[in-house]
DNA sequence: ACTGATGATCAGCAATCCTGACGATCAGTG
DNA sequence: CACTGATCGTCAGGATTGCTGATCATCAGT
């Protein structure tokens, strides 16, 4: 069985697998992080361009940022140069468990690509296909 | 971004959406097609066989062959020497169009990993990925 | 004949993703 | 200032996919 959809879909299966249960200890899950990684860095972003960066809907990400303010990792704030904007910042919380987690993270993905010869390669070639 | 599981997700879902697009005529997606593939060649098998072929759910490749018998490429029969197995062929019309939706889903593939140096050592590395 | 396992089907649930509509707000124009 | 069109976020709802548990028919072994 070596066609291209099949292969994609079951590596991914299996990589958020084990992402899920090494997470799920900290409340978060690999879509959650995601979305904690994209806010945690430089000037705080709206929520459409939190969408944009992590290439998901628009209402989508509003469900996710619902479920991360609920545990209290994410804050939204009015923007108030934009009052339509809706500012995206991390808590204290956040930062904290986010820089954990995301240990973790690399960790996983590490021991994942750990069967390749070069998993930086395989990286990079993700990103060749995605047109990054 | 280098989230695996981002470049993972959206990569197959570049791949998935040109399958679809490009396969559409036939009235076929990959997924169709996959189960064509699973069963066109060698002894007949039971539902269950191509479910663990593909790695589905026992209940999936039930919708996924409704949908096949209902367009008329494959027909499910009792098993004489086991009646509680569906056996799945390929009608006649089921082997044409998956000769020739095959062949445009190698034509897919191949020009999806064009941009890649070796797209054949890509594919092997998901299948060292997913243990295979 | 009885028991336990297996194959297929069904109803139903959960996650994910997307669409369309809406209210609030902004920017540009006259 | 008033008006228009666009943008941001939210909501309701639908489509897809994947799974679980129950059920029925059938089989295999005792």
């Amino acid at each position: 069985m070596d066609r291209l959809g099949y292969l994609l879909k079951h590596v991914l299966a299996r990589l958020t697998d084990e992402q899920t249960k090494a997470l799920a200890p900290y409340g978060l899950n690999g879509r959650d992080l995601a979305v904690l990684s994209a806010i945690v860095a430089g000037e705080p972003l709206s929520q459409l361009e939190v969408a944009h960066r992590l290439r998901v809907d628009r209402t989508s990400i509003g469900d996710l940022l619902d479920g991360l303010e609920e545990r209290g990792f994410v804050e939204r704030r009015r923007s108030p140069e934009d009052r339509r904007r809706n500012v995206v910042v991390l808590t204290e919380q956040g930062e904290t468990t986010f820089a954990t987690a995301e240990r973790i993270r690399l960790e996983i993905e590490r021991e994942f690509l750990a069967p390749l010869a070069d998993g930086a390669r395989f990286r990079d070639e993700l990103k060749l296909l995605l047109g990054e």
